[in-house]
DNA sequence: TAAAAATACTCCATAGGTATTTTAT
DNA sequence: ATAAAATACCTATGGAGTATTTTTA
């Protein structure tokens, strides 16, 4: 399967963070395991998802929409897991 | 992260074919793979999702929650994956 | 009783961590 | 020069396979 649920959520983090280093201490991770998450995901989709700066990063037009899609499927998840632990 | 994307496509599959055997027979999986992956659902869920016959499976209401997610989640991933490919 | 599924067990791939190097302003 | 990210390397966990046992109508 190309493509993890995991990796989804540790990019959303790391949008909202703008920054690797604070989105590995929110999802109580080391950072490369976030950066090789992140590399990960722009191995599948063929081209860079961040900018990066010497004090965090930005995202590319691709991670702008990779961003859209992982928030709409972790809200179908969470809808999915509030439905089903009823 | 409870839930991945490879279980829960697994799943639509053993849905589709009412069988574990060619569920796995269409991923290209050993049904003991299938088996166990059903079986982690079920832990995660915290119920059945499938009934087991001598000849195959049915779903369970929750099965049938749990499908009607996973369609939608897998349905949102081919979107993605189609415009990220462009 | 016969097929399908579950389990026990083994092996390997990969995800994460630590330590170090590289990057970019 | 400095904070942040990437990389190299190591380890442990877990996902898949094979062989076997269990299940259910």
């Amino acid at each position: 399967m190309r493509y993890d649920l995991t990796s989804l959520e540790v990019f959303v983090t790391v949008a909202d963070e703008q920054n690797l280093t604070r989105a590995a201490a929110r999802r109580n991770l080391a950072v490369s395991a976030v950066s090789k998450r992140v590399a990960e995901l722009e191995e599948e989709v063929g081209c860079a998802l961040l900018v990066r700066y010497p004090r965090g990063v930005g995202l590319t037009p691709a991670g702008q929409a990779l961003l859209h899609y992982a928030r709409q499927l972790l809200h179908t998840l969470h809808q999915m897991e509030n439905e089903l632990s009823e």
